[in-house]
DNA sequence: AACGGTAAAGGCACTGAGTGCCTCAAGTTA
DNA sequence: TAACTTGAGGCACTCAGTGCCTTTACCGTT
């Protein structure tokens, strides 16, 4: 097999293959881009997915081969987040606690979100005006609550009844800091920061 | 205003105030009933709402008007769990921590629900075959969240913090305690047994 | 440089959810 | 009994999502 240099950086694992990788990466990426514009400019109820596909230049059938459903065009990299989330934790499985590896996979997302907090914004803006977005966005919670602990459990009843709480505790403490996060000003207040006070919160309130 | 006997219990205040609103209410139930019915026989996702409509002898139009989405017809006594949550915690709003209402909150719904298990199994059964489902349920414990915060925000921001915590904290601790309650044989173990069980394990996780 | 194999995009037709609007029937009040 | 009111039915429509088949264009080989 011939590898052609139609990417900058060959080393990276995640350029495409070919040129046809490589114009599938740019259709998904134009319609993730020309989704929100059209989301941003006349609303997600407004918009329908012919509306987006055609603006894409592509058809809905391939719309819907991209993204099962149409509130996941803004949920694109949820699948790389639960990785990095899943990843964290299998980093600090060897340690005894499962809130410690709940907590090493929140600490993987963070790293990932905390530069990114204006391009989130813009997102955030769009999720919070309608409500069946708010409800996918929890619903990922759920998923990967049941990833994490289908994924982490143990022979050792005790280990998986703490599991089954800390992970969804840990991602508690993310939503939470996340959601103040976006909607603070530029105090300065990292992302982390406010994972870690909302564990601190939610330390005292138990 | 003249008040006819359709009904056993005149005192009861959800009795129906007429002949027309008696009639609503058994149409109500039948839709619910005969949902349950087809949804367990066929599936959730072989049942439209067509068939669920022409199997209770109303109309399309009709069901739509009791429940807006196809999924609420398992949800139906979602309001009234919301509003005993809510009540739970007026009732413990004096207090001074924000979980101590959160957790009189979830109490109120536990005492609501205790008493019917083998009819919630059922239910449940349902749920769990259908991903659609799980996220609709878990979406509503997301609105409570949201209805609790907002209803008992107060102005001190120390309070409002602790809150934004506790009331997930605790719900939290509902939905594992409800689960493993749901899944587990007729071993004695109640629902509130069930949920204290999780609130140990919270404390003890973070 | 041409060629056959393959995978992704497009097109089409269909089902089913959900909605707006109007009509009709039945319950309610005077 | 007549006038009012409310809820159910019917109809037509939009749009999400899917199965199936055709077409395009990239890919590896000769």
């Amino acid at each position: 097999m011939v590898l052609r240099c139609y990417y900058a950086d060959m080393n990276d694992p995640k350029a495409p293959r070919g040129l046809r990788e490589l114009r599938a990466q740019q259709l998904r990426t134009a319609l993730i881009e020309t989704a929100q514009r059209l989301f941003v400019d006349h609303g997600f109820d407004a918009v329908s997915v012919d509306d987006i596909a055609a603006h894409a230049q592509a058809s809905r059938r391939t719309f819907f081969r991209y993204f099962g459903v149409k509130e996941d065009v803004l949920f694109a990299e949820d699948d790389a987040l639960l990785a990095a989330f899943l990843g964290g934790m299998r980093g600090a499985e060897d340690t005894a606690s499962a809130l410690a590896a709940a907590r090493a996979g929140v600490r993987a997302v963070v790293t990932t979100l905390e530069p990114r907090r204006e391009e989130l914004r813009v997102r955030q803006a769009i999720l919070n005006t309608v409500p069946a977005l708010q409800d996918r966005s929890f619903c990922k919670y759920a998923r990967w609550e049941r990833a994490a602990v289908g994924a982490f459990a143990r022979g050792a009843d005790d280990y998986n009844r703490i599991l089954r709480v800390a992970v969804p505790g840990a991602l508690l403490c993310l939503r939470i800091g996340y959601d103040l996060w976006l909607a603070s000003g530029k105090d300065g207040v990292s992302l982390q920061q406010h994972v870690d006070a909302a564990h601190g919160d939610l330390a005292r309130s138990v």
